[in-house]
DNA sequence: TCTGGGGTCCTCTCTCAA
DNA sequence: TCTGTTGAGAGAGGACCC
C-alpha cells in the first residue's frame, strides 16, 4: 500500500500579513493585529513584533508595554476571509480533500493527486509559490504521511523572528516515510497536538518533556495519569501512530457567540438585553446553515474569571431568535450577577435539520403566539436585501440604533472605552 | 489596572429507568 | 416490595485548538 502524502499549509502571520499587504507602508514595522480595548487580546503579529516577544492570545495592554510603537490594529474578520477564500481556492486546485482548521491554515490530503501534479514536495513547492503570486502572502508548508507529522513539519518550515523581520524558514519541510520517529522524538512534547498548559504539568512530574521521553512511559501509566482516552492518543501519537483522516465536510456540532463587555455587568436587565441580541445572532447563523438545536447553553464569566455554564435541552429543536432567548433568558434567571459578569454567551448544540412538523398549538384556530419561524424567515430576507440593521428584536433598539451581533464582531475583545 | 471568540472533545456527577 | 446494579442521557466543567 502506498503511503497517504499530507500536506498541512499554514500561513505566516496571517493577519497581519495581510494588513501589510493592504498597506505597504507598515512593512518592516511591528504590526500587531487584535483587540484595541483594555480586554482586548492579540489576535496576529508581524515577525518584526514577535521580535519583541508579543505572541497571539497575549493581552494587548501586555502587548503595549513590550512594544510600545507597534502599530495596532483592530481585526477585519470580513476582509481576512475574502483572502482566505482565495488562498483555498488555490488549494482546491490540487485535490478535493482539503479540512480547514481556520481561516489560516488547512490540511490537504494530495494522495490521489501525486499521478497528475507530481510528487508531495513537489505539490507542495508549487502551491506555496502559487499563494504567494496569486494573493501575495507567505505560507510554510509540511509534507508527510499523516496529520501529525505534516503538522509538526510546517511548524519546523516557519520563518524565525527578528527586529529587522522574518529570517526566511524552509518554506517546505518534508519528513519522508520511515523517518517518521528520528523528526518526532526530539521535538518538545509540548508540540504535540492535545497537550495544553495543564497536561503538559502532568507530564512534567514523570519528567516527560521530549516527544521522545512520552514514548518510554509505558501506556498504562499514561492512561492511569491522563485517562484513557487522552492517555491511548498521546502514546499513539508519540509513536507517530496517527489514523485521522483528512475531513473536507465537517460539519457544525454547535453554534454560539459570546461577548466580553468593555464594563461588567451588575443587573438582570441589562444582561437579558444581550441575550435577545445574542440569541438573535445565533438563531440567524443557524437558519443560514439550514440548521436548528435541541440544546441551549448559556456562558456566563465572573469578574474574577469565574465561568459558569448552564444547558436546557427542549424535546423539539429549536431555531428562531425568541425560543433561543426565552430558554436562554430563563437559564440566566437562576444565575446572580451581583458579583459582575464580564462576559456572556449564548449556544445551540445537538443540531438537526428544523423539525417543520406542524405542533398541536400551531394547528389551534385561535393560535395566540406569534409564528416566530416564518416571521425569522423574513427578517433574513430584508436583512439579506437592506442590511443587518434593517430590522431586529425591538429589546436590542438604543441610542445608536439596531445592536445586532455577527459573527467577527468584537472578535478579539471589546472596543476602548474611552 | 491580564487573560477574546468560536469551536471540539473528554470526564465526572447525577438522575432515572430497567 | 425493596434493594442493588448498570447503562444511558443530561448537565457541568475543564482542557485544548486556532
Amino acid at each position: 500500500m502506498t503511503p497517504n502524502v499530507i500536506l498541512h499549509v499554514d500561513m505566516d502571520a496571517f493577519y497581519a500579513a495581510v494588513e501589510v499587504l493592504e498597506d505597504p507602508s507598515l512593512r518592516g514595522r511591528p504590526v500587531v493585529v487584535g483587540g484595541t480595548g483594555r480586554r482586548g487580546v492579540v489576535a496576529a503579529c508581524t515577525y518584526e513584533a514577535r521580535a519583541y516577544g508579543i505572541h497571539s492570545a497575549m493581552p494587548s495592554v501586555q502587548a503595549r508595554r513590550l512594544c510600545p510603537h507597534a502599530v495596532f490594529l483592530p481585526g477585519r474578520h470580513d476582509v481576512y476571509g475574502q483572502y482566505s477564500r482565495r488562498v483555498f481556492d488555490v488549494f482546491k486546485t490540487y485535490t478535493p480533500l482539503v479540512e480547514g482548521i481556520s481561516l489560516d491554515e488547512a490540511f490537504l490530503d494530495v494522495s490521489g493527486a501525486t499521478r497528475l501534479f507530481g510528487d508531495g514536495p513537489g505539490i507542495a513547492a508549487t502551491i506555496r509559490t502559487r499563494v504567494h503570486d496569486e494573493v501575495g502572502l507567505w505560507s510554510s508548508v509540511g509534507v508527510a504521511t499523516s496529520k501529525l507529522m505534516a503538522k509538526l513539519a510546517s511548524e519546523a518550515a516557519k520563518p524565525t523572528p527578528s527586529r529587522s523581520g522574518a529570517i526566511p524558514g524552509a518554506g517546505v519541510v518534508v519528513v519522508p516515510p520511515g523517518e517518521e520517529l528520528a523528526f518526532l522524538h526530539p521535538r518538545p512534547v509540548r508540540s504535540l497536538w492535545g497537550v495544553g498548559p495543564a497536561t503538559f504539568a502532568r507530564l512534567e512530574r514523570f519528567g516527560v518533556v521530549t516527544v521522545g521521553d512520552l514514548a518510554a512511559v509505558p501506556v498504562d501509566t499514561l492512561t492511569t495519569a491522563l485517562g484513557p482516552s487522552l492517555g491511548r492518543h498521546l502514546h499513539d501519537l508519540a509513536w507517530a501512530r496517527d489514523e485521522r483522516r483528512v475531513e473536507a465536510d465537517r460539519r457544525p456540532k454547535s453554534i454560539s457567540h459570546e461577548e466580553t463587555f468593555a464594563r461588567n455587568h451588575h443587573d438582570h436587565v441589562s444582561l437579558q438585553k444581550e441575550i435577545v441580541r445574542l440569541s438573535d445572532g445565533v438563531a440567524s447563523r443557524l437558519r443560514s446553515a439550514g440548521l436548528a438545536g435541541r440544546t441551549v447553553t448559556i456562558k456566563v464569566r465572573f469578574g474574577d474569571f469565574r465561568t459558569i455554564t448552564r444547558s436546557h435541552s427542549e424535546g423539539a429543536p429549536v431555531e428562531t431568535g425568541p425560543d433561543i432567548a426565552r430558554i436562554a433568558g430563563n437559564l440566566l434567571a437562576n444565575v446572580d450577577p451581583a458579583p459582575g459578569v464580564r462576559l456572556l454567551g449564548v449556544g445551540v448544540s445537538q443540531l438537526a435539520p428544523p423539525d417543520r412538523q406542524l405542533r398541536l398549538d400551531e394547528a389551534l384556530p385561535e393560535q395566540a403566539e406569534p409564528d416566530w419561524p416564518r416571521a425569522s424567515h423574513a427578517v433574513d430576507e430584508v436583512r439579506r436585501k437592506f442590511g443587518d440593521k434593517a430590522l431586529g428584536p425591538a429589546a436590542l433598539v438604543g441610542d445608536g440604533g439596531l445592536r445586532v451581533k455577527r459573527p467577527g464582531d468584537t472578535q478579539w475583545g471589546p472596543p476602548g472605552d474611552g
